[in-house]
DNA sequence: ACTCTGGTGTTAAACGGTTAACCTGATTAT
DNA sequence: ATAATCAGGTTAACCGTTTAACACCAGAGT
């Protein structure tokens, strides 16, 4: 019995009498054998070994994801390094670089802090290799692309259909690209619902998210406000309670994100969800796609959010002022001040 | 210029004249030569990779501790596998298999949840290992002992030099080891500082923590609650919020893990904080210590919990009537009720 | 002069698999 | 009868390092 019918036993690179195959087996058991990986990664120059980067392993929406990948990676039989990069480039440049060295058979880059020549870097190496948000996919390369405003066109009909028609949206620092969609994806949902929009820019902080919701409430009066992640939701649910706004009967607030303790705020947090779960398998299967298959330029792959409907959206309270104690006499069209924008131009 | 030389300059594994570890080092910049990291291992027999496996990476404790665990390899030159058992002890005997496999050059096993025979598993095959709270490190392996006890007290000392006196405090399941340590550690302290302890056993969640608050406060009428986790601590300020009750002016609230979301509570928690970061470096530490250091048997390392003050503890409202309107006459000294038992026995 | 010794560098044998090429004996085609 | 084909199995080269053993040269000791 050679070493070659263990090889072909374990692999079926060729075909193996039944018999032969039962004593390899009985052999493998008595012994306690297991091949050795690096044997095997150097003999076949790809290892079972994929890469995982993230922007921050610590920022809950991470771990969720690469548990989904790494799950997915195991039917497969293939281990999974994670990395994380504090959203830096260099950093992951550098993450890289270090699975390259290790022969990973494939990387799923999860992050978007990256400058171009880390994909270059791959792409030179010919390493199969997944992104997120980078437009399309090229050789040996695949895409997800995550669809933003689908959920948040569900969070405004959500709100236009209870009766909201002026809403606040608590953007995020405007550098960040994903943020950046996100304000452009409820802006142009408001066009379409006849909705009118106010925009303040903050910080995704809790704190932020509070500043914001207050200045908001003072000169804008909306009916509804949604923030562009939960923390700064969370923060607006604050500040609703310190002007004696109830939520949702007085004032109806949305997040983004469905992190953990939107489920826990009190009220619970009407939010949009990005599916962590799916994203994890779908960026396994499409590096299991580009490894496996043979078509060399990699697929396009898609993912929607959806919004999740807890209690703090409710009806708008119409053509009512809102119970503040010292009421002053704001008008509901009060127009924009300088500090928020109001822009509806986009389809 | 032969392999065995780069490989000495590499490796420092020889001496070698400075001109000729220059002509290497250009070489190796010029061709952007990698080093085969599957050869190496195959070599050597011992790969630059090491084993992290958890509880569950999507409990926000976990993340933090990869994170400085991971860190600390990198620093090292090791690369970090990281696997998640979901507290469930067959899958850890299967992470461990797989880290074998692997050819890893040491694990770290964070979890509780294990059979006897997973930590035989990597003794037979003479992988180093550390564990946490297994009792004492062995032949090639380390332990790590949490000391639970220590923050509690701190806790209770805290809560005693504000005034108080009655204590409730809400367990976990008693089934779980960890929970168990630490509702004793809680009722030494209690008798140590001759404070008046209730317990109540819940189910660690928020929901359970506001019934046995709730539950607490009618039976015992305490002026302090403390909670075997943040989850329940935060169940029970929404108790006292739905009593009436200001927190900290009329009870103070104290949690136990500092989970990230105790930071951004109304009031803002006092907690008991396990040193995360610390016990991931630490974890490392001791796996490098045993892969590096040529004495065989492994050390044992501590970790100490603290007590972190924040809004939900104040002093004792003494000598008064909680400011509930139905103010039933219960008096300070009403025993403890069936279902709370009061166990001050424990030095 | 002649071995000894130290410092440098090279040679070649592992490490444990994969896989192309080859061998063998039986079956089928001509 | 002879050749061609095929299934099942073995041989041996190769993957890219590490590392023991060896070769070489200079200067030191005798």
């Amino acid at each position: 019995m050679s070493t070659a019918t263990v090889s072909h036993v374990l692999n079926h690179s060729k075909p193996v009498r039944r018999d032969t195959a039962a004593r390899v087996e009985r052999a493998i058991r008595e012994l306690g054998y297991q091949a050795n990986t690096s044997a095997k990664s150097l003999a076949s120059g790809r290892s079972a070994i994929v890469g995982l980067v993230v922007s921050d392993i610590e920022n809950p929406f991470f771990p969720e994801v690469t548990r989904a990948f790494q799950e997915a990676a195991h039917l497969r039989g293939q281990e999974t390094i994670v990395m994380s990069t504090h959203y830096d480039p260099v950093r992951t440049l550098d993450c890289i670089r270090r699975l390259a060295a290790l022969q990973v058979a494939g990387v799923a880059v999860l992050t978007s802090e990256m400058h171009q020549s880390a994909m270059d870097y791959l792409a030179r190496k010919g390493i199969r290799a997944v992104y997120l948000d980078v437009g399309k996919g090229g050789p040996h390369t695949a895409n997800i692309a995550v669809d933003y405003s689908s959920g948040i066109r569900q969070a405004v009909e959500h709100l236009r259909q209870l009766g909201h028609e002026r809403i606040a949206f608590i953007s995020g620092p405007p550098e960040l690209v994903s943020l950046r969609i996100r304000r452009d994806a409820f802006l142009s949902a408001a066009a379409a619902c006849s909705i009118q929009p106010a925009v303040i820019e903050s910080d995704l902080t809790i704190h932020g998210g509070y500043w914001a919701c207050g200045r908001a409430l003072s000169r804008f009066h909306p009916t509804a406000v949604m923030a562009a992640n939960d923390l700064m939701a969370i923060g607006a649910l604050h500040a609703a309670y310190d002007h004696h706004l109830r939520v949702p009967e007085d004032l109806s607030v949305a997040g983004f994100d469905n992190i953990l303790f939107s489920e826990y705020t009190q009220p619970t947090l009407t939010t949009v969800a990005i599916p962590r779960r799916d994203l994890g398998e779908m960026a396994f299967q499409a590096l299991w796609d580009l490894l496996s298959g043979e078509h060399v330029e990699g697929r396009n792959y898609c993912l929607t959010t959806r919004l999740v409907v807890r209690e703090s959206t409710g009806p708008a309270l119409h053509r009512t002022e809102p119970r503040r104690p010292s009421g002053a006499s704001a008008t509901r069209d009060d127009p924009a001040t300088p500090g928020t924008k109001a822009d509806p131009s986009e389809p």
